[in-house]
RNA sequence: GCACGCUUAGCUCAGUUGGUAGAGCGACUCGUUUACACCGAGAAGGUCGGGGGUUCAAGUCCCUCAGCGUGCACCA
């Protein structure tokens, strides 16, 4: 009987990506079965927050595939599988972008109402998401739409308060004084992360200062130096004793300088004498606490210099360095300049402005208590790395941490829920006494009202850190603690994302995890590599060779891209990704189509495989199967592709037509392929599992396995 | 300065516990026979960055050098 009557129609043309991806997503929706189902063994991916402020990028091409291939898997293995998706509102990643925007605008940021600022990027933000969200269902997700989160959703601000709280009450957060990174443009502080080194060459200035001579690649800080720090033990300035007063002509006129006696001074560097500018540099700052020293400011938050600079105040710090030069020389105060002094400068990592250390009031998270419980749960191997190597880098930077300040001067973020007390107490007359009890800092969501006098609180204008929510991502999601999701899926299986945020979030969310909760909030963390264009090149908007994955959807259709991105993949290491590639994939996609065609028409219905064929068979399916449980996608992807093409369809068709055993083992080997496929091929495969058992679905059909 | 990673066919990369090198793309030669030209058959192409060591056996383990990349620290 000629079968090919019976084959639908679309079967006859080729596979048609455009034809099918939306439709099948359709009905994975509507079959209940993104969201996890059933009372078998959990198995959880928390989606890392796709920021809201832009497109779909190929790195997240990336994610949306790798999570899914895990999430299929284990579904068609019968876990009950929760893959939750989210959206950040990426704080100040978000700003900038929204400030680019306003700036083509002819407008800025700077002197807008807060709250009209806030609401613009709100809009902004939710209409990106809307964006967002369809393109990661173009990649084929099937994540649980139903548990979806928003950094700024209402139980994600509340539980982030409360932990804020709980910490400060556990004396693990504190407000401090000291000298953080400030980036001049964006007007915010940064913590050491959002930090990037800069290698410059530049001019170091030899000036003269009064006995000595010091050298100095920033002479428009040096105003307010009055102290002269050297080595105790340097022979050359054994005369000069510590805290010795010296009378000197500096730039602005005479001054007295005290002598301070440091370890921390090289005597190898310059002359071994410097000045110190502790409002300005972090070095400086730790000479000054350690000896009790005035600290002054010299710089303002824009980059200025104050009165304390004389004539120059009000200038930009660039623009003034010449003019003090000049001016230096003219005092005969200049020993001589080095043109071609090396050094690395602190930048921004966005804008790459140089970081202005400045002294400020922040709140900082002590970091020590917190590392070390993470170091505990890591050394002991409690969390699986892939690749490993980055186990070592995480123990290497939590053994080394510093406290994180997550104060940020932007009005795109969840506000810090804390209060301070007015300057001026306002006593309430019968009890004037009371007022040395008024606190000077409250943490409260809610506006607190002073208990000894009648001043009020003003709200920190501060946001968080988005860090700061976001390490809190895995137990918020799930509602903890009372919510029966965060007792199921609780700690979570596998946390997959990029290297580049290991310290920023991953190792972030495993201490937060631990205080919080008590337990890590994940077992597996699974580093993807880097996404590069056809040359290897990174990608960037400068650069202008940055890939729209949905290019290569609309070209090639998601399975191709999916594949593309993931064969000779391997974890951590960047893949240059180029056409070419994908449309090999697509043709594949395409071959697949045929084959099913060809099994329909010549394959019946029941029949096992036996004998060489089944053996071949079995083995390639424990094989993928081992490679699935042990995070080799990439192995798996190739396998699977060079089995059917190659030997399925090449060899194992061909013998078909002159064998007819073989031919009625074509349709049982072709089902377990199209398995097999699924988690890599989502679209193509349930549309092929649609025409050869309409009404059912593949998503949900069960992992081949030994029978 | 310290640490980590990479160096395998023209290009992009695999190679899981050591067993005598693979895939995709590209280039080459054929070819339309029961699905598929978005195809098939065939052949070409590599002293696995250099040097040394362990071993019966090394792309794989150890040492060393070089190039590239990344992270961290110091930085007057």
């Amino acid at each position: 009987m000629a079968l090919s009557e019976k084959l639908p129609e679309k079967l006859l043309r080729p596979y048609d990506p455009k034809a099918t991806e939306e439709r099948i997503y359709k009905i994975w929706e509507d079959s209940g079965f993104l969201a996890p189902t059933g009372e078998s063994k959990p198995f959880t991916i928390i989606m890392p927050p796709i920021n809201a402020n832009g497109s779909l990028h190929a790195g997240h091409g990336l994610v949306m595939t790798i999570e899914d291939i895990m999430i299929r898997y284990k579904r068609m293995r019968g876990y009950k599988t929760l893959w939750l998706p989210g959206l950040d509102h990426a704080g100040f990643e978000t700003q900038v972008v929204y400030e680019k925007k306003l700036e083509k605008e002819g407008r800025t940021r700077f002197g807008m109402n807060k709250e009209i600022l806030y609401k613009e990027i709100l809009d902004f933000t939710l209409f990106n998401s809307k964006h967002i969200k369809s393109q990661i269902k173009q990649m084929g997700a099937s994540c649980d739409w139903s548990r979806e989160k928003f950094t700024l959703d209402d139980d994600v601000v509340k539980t982030v308060h409360q932990t804020f709280k709980r910490m400060y009450d556990d004396n693990l957060i504190y407000r401090g004084n000291k000298i953080i990174s400030w980036c001049s443009k964006h007007q915010t502080s940064f913590s050491d992360l959002e930090i990037k080194d800069e290698e410059r060459v530049e001019s170091l200035y030899y000036l003269k200062y009064g006995p000595f001579t010091i050298a100095t690649a920033r002479p428009e800080t040096k105003f307010g130096d009055k102290y002269v720090v050297m080595h105790p033990s340097d022979a050359r300035y054994k005369e000069y004793k510590h805290g010795q007063k010296i009378k000197l002509e500096w730039i602005n006129g005479p001054i007295a300088a005290t002598v301070i006696k440091d370890e921390s001074i090289d005597m190898e560097f310059g002359t071994g004498v410097m000045t110190i500018t502790p409002w300005h540099d972090n070095a400086d700052f730790e000479i000054a606490e350690r000896h009790k020293l005035d600290k002054e400011q010299i710089i303002d938050e824009a980059g200025k210099l104050l009165p304390i600079a004389g004539e120059f105040a009000g200038q930009h710090i660039k623009r003034a360095r010449p003019l003090i030069i000049e001016k230096l020389q003219k005092k005969g105060l200049v020993e001589k300049i080095e043109n071609d002094y090396k050094h690395v400068v602190k930048t921004c990592y966005r804008c790459g402005t140089i970081i202005e250390p400045q002294i400020k009031s922040q709140w900082f998270v002590k970091m020590k208590p917190l590392a070390e419980k993470a170091l505990k749960k890591i050394k002991k191997g409690e969390i699986k790395y892939i690749p490993e190597h980055y186990k070592k880098i995480t123990i290497h930077w939590l053994e080394n941490i510093m406290d994180w300040n997550i104060s940020r001067q932007i009005v795109w973020g969840i506000p810090i829920p804390a209060w301070f007390h007015e300057p001026r107490c306002i006593p309430k007359s019968e009890r004037e006494k009371d007022v040395e009890k008024c606190k000077e800092i409250i943490v409260s969501a809610e506006e607190p009202v002073c208990e000894f006098c009648d001043a009020k609180f003003i709200r920190d204008p501060d946001t968080f850190d988005t860090w700061f929510s976001s390490s809190q991502w895995p137990y918020i999601t799930l509602q903890y603690p009372d919510n029966k999701d965060f007792k199921t899926f609780y700690p979570t299986d596998v946390m997959e994302t990029a290297g580049d945020i290991i310290f920023f979030w991953v190792a972030r969310m495993i201490m937060m995890g631990l205080y919080v909760t008590g337990e890590i909030p994940f077992k597996t963390v699974y580093i993807h590599g880097m996404i590069l264009d056809p040359k290897g090149e990174k990608m960037s908007k400068s650069k202008g060779n940055v890939i729209d994955p949905i290019k290569y959807i609309n070209d090639f259709g998601t399975d191709a891209l999916r594949l593309g991105l993931v064969v000779g993949n391997t974890p951590g290491t960047s893949l240059a990704l180029s056409p070419e590639k994908i449309r090999g994939y697509k043709n594949f996609a395409n071959k697949l189509w045929n084959i099913t065609r060809f099994v329909l028409e010549n394959s019946p219905d029941g029949e096992k495989v036996k004998g060489e064929l089944k053996d071949e068979f079995d083995k390639l399916r424990d094989d993928i199967t081992s490679d699935m449980e042990n995070f080799r996608f990439y192995l798996a992807a190739e396998k699977i592709y060079h089995y059917v093409w190659h030997r399925f369809a090449d060899e194992i068709i061909e013998e078909s037509k002159k064998n007819a055993e073989v031919k009625s083992s074509l349709k049982y080997i072709w089902e377990n392929c199209l398995k097999l496929l699924h988690p890599f091929m989502p679209f193509v495969t349930e549309e092929i599992w649609q025409i050869m058992h309409p009404g059912k679905l593949l998503m949900v059909e069960t992992w081949p396995h030994d029978n």
